[in-house]
DNA sequence: AATAACATTAGTATGATACTAACGAATGTC
DNA sequence: GACATTCGTTAGTATCATACTAATGTTATT
């Protein structure tokens, strides 16, 4: 109720992020996969994929996993999002690591187009402190 | 649990600022009162505020509800991070009301530190977008 | 065909959120 | 002083997210 109709929570994030990078590389996903990154049993992962799917945001079949076309849309806003704070953290003086992890808490409670006025503001980095690019792949 | 020991919600964190903002003033503040404003039923308020109580950042007596010292101390830590988010969002181009709102879902995720090292970043302004000093008081 | 690995279902638990209904206490009005 | 209104509190219910164990399917590999 804080959130818009299509919010998710902290945990469908990472999970979502999750399976955005993994099956980036061209790789399929198992849920036992998801299960021991997240550090919970897989009945837990399977719940929180089951609520991904609801929400039109994860496909399964036959125990692969993937990403529907809304959900590459979701994690492609959250990473720039991510990168974004992640970005201005870094610039601030926060090391990486912690920059990464505080804005892992909040890349997906800010739109992006709010987002992406926070980046011009810092100059415009092209890639956030990893190295990856922060707008389009 | 993605959260410190001493993590507290949106609610419980709408709660406490709108409690510290309005016995600032020095007012009592009344369950009643908080209920209205939160637009939830007084039961429904009343529970977050035992939640408070439990974490030690409320004390309430005959229906008068007012802030412990860490209550007070968690308060503002909520509004240094809250001013300096704003500020960056205002600076960004973001009207103020949405400012406002979206550095409200992050405030209490945010620790102070951080959010000091993001102040410096952008050119250290002493007050927020509504005029309120955003250090000390 | 047997086993191992993994997915799935069922059942339970906890915490946050929210409600209604009912009751209690204080306050003010007639 | 009796009564009504207002507000706090308790009790009970419900939902959702999270997490677990235990049991059961399913698939793949040997």
């Amino acid at each position: 109720m804080s959130q818009m109709a299509n919010a998710i929570t902290k945990r469908e994030r990472d999970c979502l992020v999750f399976i955005e990078e993994y099956t980036g590389k061209g790789f399929p996903i198992r849920l036992h996969e998801i299960a021991s990154t997240m550090k919970v049993k897989s009945p837990t992962a399977f719940n929180v994929i089951k609520r991904l799917e609801e929400k039109g945001l994860v496909e399964s079949r036959n125990g692969m996993v993937r990403l529907t076309t809304a959900g590459k849309e979701a994690a492609r806003k959250i990473l720039v999002v991510h990168r974004t704070f992640e970005s201005l953290f870094c610039q601030s003086g926060v090391p990486m690591e912690k920059a990464c992890e505080e804005a892992s808490d909040i890349d997906f409670l800010i739109p992006e187009n709010n987002a992406r006025k926070v980046l011009k503001r810092i100059d415009n980095p092209k890639v956030c402190p990893h190295g990856k690019p922060i707008r389009g792949r």
